[in-house]
DNA sequence: TCCTAACTTCACAAATTTCTGAAAGAAGCG
DNA sequence: CGCTTCTTTCAGAAATTTGTGAAGTTAGGA
């Protein structure tokens, strides 16, 4: 009955994969349906799948799949390629595009950082709270070095184990 | 009329900054009250308020004050204590939660983690998606052990700029 | 140029979430 | 030991979000 051998994908492998690792991701602050799209993606062969592909392995309409591309585009998870020669399009994820996505969260923190800045300026810096919210300030500006390094040393570590 | 000068906190510029940086908060996933919760005791002197206090400053009822700061602990960014001699509770932000709130996502990783591998195991190591969610895997092993060092070097870095 | 396949947008129904008032539940203090 | 003050829980109203069907839009192919 079960079929994992041999090349054949277990449909029922893969639905259990999608829907559970999807809901790690609600879990954490995302949509559902991107949630869906995006695992159902990650568990493809291909890394990428059309939007009927989509629709019909996740039981949800055209609209819902654009709905979610849309969102998982904007945070820069999937991309989308245009099949040429027709006009089916198909969504695609990189497997670098995770920390693509965890970089382009700085853009959020940018602004978080503007909020404390004028925070600080309206209430003093010499203000206890002032003093509180430039620390806080500081902690940003500090994650965010650090964390364009860590870029690095992880393209330089997957470089060295994946040896792509 | 405006009165920033002279240790008089001015209420309209700390409410505009509470609601302002709420707001960049909520944006990123952070649900309303507890983001305006948190704000605001960002923007106190004392760095802690009391029930009543964030009510009315806030203007909602108790219940939502119960709710946003239950939220607020289980997440670990902000910590409750009991004034002594009196049934008065009060919330407090340490500007150290910070980033143990940020540590705290670990536990969510793990659970990212442990889907993955649980994805790896039943498509099989050597398909082409199960290489995928391997190398996703990896990815997130390699941030787990960074982002504790990451937490050492601030806390080195906090100490040199802040002296405390 | 028109037809058709594919994606997107729109309006609405359904489900979920959010906040409130009211009642219940703790805990100090007399 | 009961009163009083504060916090939490609960049920429900209101608002928001989510996903759908259907109409609209775009672009390839004849």
């Amino acid at each position: 009955m079960s079929e994992t051998a041999g090349g054949v994908r277990d449909a029922e492998a893969v639905s259990r994969f999608v829907e559970s690792f999807a809901a790690q991701l609600v879990e954490a602050g995302v949509p559902r349906m991107p949630a869906r799209v995006f695992a159902a993606l990650l568990a493809s062969d291909a890394g990428a799948l059309t939007s009927a592909e989509l629709g019909e392995q996740l039981q949800i309409s055209p609209a819902a799949v654009s709905g979610a591309v849309r969102y998982l585009a904007q945070v820069h998870l999937v991309s989308r390629e245009r099949e040429p020669g027709s006009r089916r399009e198909r969504y695609r994820v990189h497997s670098d595009q995770w920390y693509e996505a965890l970089t382009n969260r700085e853009a959020l923190i940018k602004r978080w950082e503007g909020a404390l800045r004028e925070g600080v300026a309206s209430l003093g810096a010499t203000t206890p709270a002032g003093r509180r919210m430039a620390e806080t300030l500081a902690f940003f500006e500090f994650i965010e070095g650090e964390v364009a390094a860590m870029m690095e040393r992880w393209r330089a570590h997957r470089e060295q184990v994946f040896r792509e």
